[in-house]
DNA sequence: CGGTATATTGAGTGTCTTCAATCTCAGTGG
DNA sequence: CCACTGAGATTGAAGACACTCAATATACCG
């Protein structure tokens, strides 16, 4: 049986992910220790509030980071796709996980345990620090997100998502947005109520920024948008 | 001359920080390198966009952490405290700072040379460690944020934020805010426009949950608030 | 006692939400 | 092959919430 792919020195994450910089040797160590697995769109990784015994590293597929409101509305915060880490928050902090993790796309994720974590940040300053840039850069993204959502118009963070979802997931062979959301999820990272979103998203089509098909959408004013999710 | 309140050993604001589980020798070796300095209500300390070459702890006195919307308009992020450290992203990530802080009410402020701050992440990880812990708090907390300002009303908000006033800041012997804030700077917090936060004021005056005078704010009804802030 | 900054109030307006109805489309079973 | 079903998408209408702008009041500072 081939389980090469099992290997995290194979990992196809492995060059973009915080664990790119370890050694052949700790890289060993984590094969020993991880566990892979797979997942459909829907599961949930874990959920807010509950507790986790160590971190996800994605390899393939993308989840969806969101916290949930009192009256269950969801706030997606993050995507976490290929190379990227989720739940190490709450494994470095040792408290319950503070947002939810559900599969978006099917995926293949490892599972890291919390001791394997901590041994890693004690013995390779270099694992802590870069470990600490991604948080204070997700920090930055959130703070960012703060203010634009408090000062910024629905049409404004409409438009400045569309282009991080092109940015971040790319584009397929006839410039449709790789990424698929309903217009619900779509809705729940910009902050506002899925007509609202239906609302502006036609809008922008009838404006030509961008161009709709079964659900699918394409950006054809990159430029227009950037004004429109920037406007001075 | 009496040096003592300069030595970090004896730093009335050390048990709060991060520094505080480092050992005597370490803190020696910071006093020998960081710099103290008092600054006044309006002094910025970094801006948003600039380099800085260290971060900066706390004393006393209080920061205001802001970020700058492309209309000029501020969004606080936070604020830092006694014990509370600030320009640590920018320092570990080695990039411009991502925010403005500005002193709210006169301080004194320990500078740590980049250089400091590296070498402790390197040789002792539990520093790394409660460094990493401070970032995701923060970085929780700023999603939490993006939750609420993204599905609460303002209302909800600004009692949101007047209870955390409280929390963090505390009240004076007559029961008000210790924090003092314009309007405009708590519209800020909330994301509102100056206006919307005096109606909302009033309101909450006329329904007997807070009571002003002279711009200082005291809670009457706490759980009135946190009924109105968490209405599920 | 000006003069400036901040606070307050009012009126008008626009954005966005809510609720309800309808439509589309893919999957399913007869 | 087609009707049926359910989830998601769309549209319309009504109204709430919050913003802007302008005028006024109050407080603070030298």
């Amino acid at each position: 049986m081939d389980e090469g792919i099992h290997y995290c020195k194979g990992c196809s994450s492995s060059k973009n992910s915080i664990f790119s910089n370890l050694g052949a040797e700790d890289l060993e160590y984590i094969d020993q220790n991880k566990s892979i697995n797979l997942y459909k769109k829907g599961d949930i990784l874990y959920r807010e509030g509950n507790r986790i015994l160590g971190c996800y590293c994605v390899n393939s597929g993308i989840l969806k980071i969101y916290k949930t409101g009192l009256d269950g509305k969801e706030q997606i915060i993050s995507f976490a796709q290929k190379g990227d880490i989720t739940g190490y928050r709450s494994v470095l902090s040792n408290e319950p996980a503070c947002t939810t993790a559900e599969v978006l796309e099917d995926a293949s994720i490892c599972f890291i345990p919390s001791n394997i974590m901590f041994s890693f940040v004690k013995k390779n300053s270099d694992f802590a620090l870069s470990l600490m840039q991604v948080t204070c850069k997700e920090l930055n993204q959130a703070n960012s997100y703060i203010k634009d959502i408090a000062q910024k118009t629905v049409r404004e963070r409409l438009a400045e998502v569309l282009l991080m979802l092109e940015d971040n997931f790319g584009k397929d062979a006839e410039g449709f947005l790789t990424i698929s959301l309903t217009r619900a999820e779509l809705s729940n990272i910009v902050g506002t109520a899925t007509e609202s979103v239906i609302r502006l998203l036609s809008d922008l089509k009838n404006e030509n920024i961008i161009l709709m098909s079964s659900k699918k959408i394409k950006i054809l004013n990159k430029n227009e948008l950037k004004k429109i999710s920037n406007p001075f």
